[in-house]
DNA sequence: GATCAACCTTGATCTCAATCAAGTGGCGTG
DNA sequence: CACGCCACTTGATTGAGATCAAGGTTGATC
């Protein structure tokens, strides 16, 4: 019920401290945690691997140590939107229900730590804590659902994209909190430009287009294709139209 | 924690039995329920009245009784994007949460049994089920939410107008299910055009006119603008793209 | 180091839905 | 009854983003 060693290398001393005390466990004591432990064991992705499909039945629970799993709806021609992007210590799995109305895709190299459907069942019975640790970590995916049902309904392809870049640039920032001081804030896109449009309801041109168009506006430099540069935070902001 | 007689008459007996069966209530047994009895009181809000505020303090826990709720985020400048629908039976509030991100509105006539933040949240802990029960809803309304994203994201303006109609359509249909057996399916609509338009991220002019394309089309037919009566209802959820 | 396949960018054109604009019908009020 | 208001419809025009098309870069493989 912790990161690997290789986890907790990548991601440094206080990131992985951030497992303890953000993710589901944090709800358990010590002792408590040691029934979770003993369930748990560790799982790993490449890109574009397929965690859970859309109505499967063997589905399982997880805790993400490392990488990033994206959440697909499908529809029959073909056109797709991610519904959801899952974060390291974010928890991934749907209690008491085996049906998954869309499919977990690991969107980079990923690392995980799983428990069996039913076992992990059983201690939610018997901590009633971490259910109610379900509960809320459930009711924070609505709410970034519903955020994100704003930007896809009612935001231009500037401000969706300046969203994005935004919502990855504070969490690079928290992540590094403890460590750079005023460096340029730099981090890896999870996301191919393809999955970037499923996200933000657009297409790879359009995504493209305004990406090149925020590197000359100055707001943002790219290291390489997948590696930005904030160059402007509070421009960025403004862009993002909240 | 039932209908008031006046709900009891408007909805019918195998209807006023829903909310036994299918509401939070549903997760107590008849001498438990009491104890949520006791600190329910009912409520009543004309259309447009606000339920809750955005950032609001003074929440409460509900079951709708009658009546439609809507759950809207708006933009600095304006813009608006409903982010939720709530029907008879559903649940509006958030444990343990006293900021709500988003503003709860009557959309129509509405009726509600409200219970107090602070002793409902008591009775939670007392009773787990009654906890276990809230998660099941969140995950159902998060269902609901991302199935939304896609529509968001994806859909053409006739697949969203058809997918709005086509949920009414079913959830009347549900709700006729043990009076009526193939009269023509009609129904309300509990939204203006602006909020349909809120609720689809469209205008009120596409939204209109995609209605009066629906409605040449021979899918469906208007009784008056506000009700609507079903004549393909296969056509009608072919032309959902889903 | 040539070949190929992903992935990404940029340009030209098109199209669907937004915007702008006018008009209708119902309803409450003076 | 006239008036204004509100919700809605319909038409004309515009524009943001999709689509179509071509080219560039990177990295794996033989």
């Amino acid at each position: 019920m912790h990161a690997t060693k290789q986890a907790a290398q990548s991601f440094g001393a206080c990131q992985t401290c951030g497992f303890r005390t953000k993710a589901v466990c944090s709800a358990l004591t010590d002792e408590e945690l040691l029934d979770l432990e003993r369930i748990s064991h560790n799982k790993t992705f490449e890109p574009g691997a397929v965690v859970t499909m859309e109505g499967d039945q063997t589905d399982y629970f997880a805790n993400i140590l490392s990488g990033v799993v994206k959440l697909t709806k499908t529809m029959a021609d073909g056109r797709q939107q991610i519904v959801g992007l899952l974060f390291p210590t974010d928890f991934m799995g749907r209690a008491f229900v085996t049906e998954a109305p869309y499919r977990a895709e690991a969107a980079t190299k990923l690392e995980m730590c799983a428990f069996p459907h039913s076992s992990f069942e059983t201690l939610l019975k018997r901590y009633p804590k971490l259910e109610h640790r379900l509960l809320q970590s459930t009711l924070t995916e609505l709410d970034t659902a519903r955020e994100w049902m704003l930007l896809l309904g009612r935001k231009t392809a500037e401000e969706k994209v300046a969203s994005f870049l935004y919502l990855l640039a504070k969490r690079a920032e928290l992540a590094s909190g403890c460590q750079t001081a005023d460096a340029p804030l730099r981090f890896q896109l999870p996301l191919t430009r393809t999955d970037m449009a499923d996200y933000l309801g657009l297409t790879i041109e359009t995504v493209s287009r305004q990406i090149s168009k925020l590197r000359k506006q100055g707001v943002i430099h790219l290291v390489d294709n997948r590696t930005v540069e904030v160059e402007d935070i509070e421009l960025l902001d403004d862009l993002t139209g909240s």
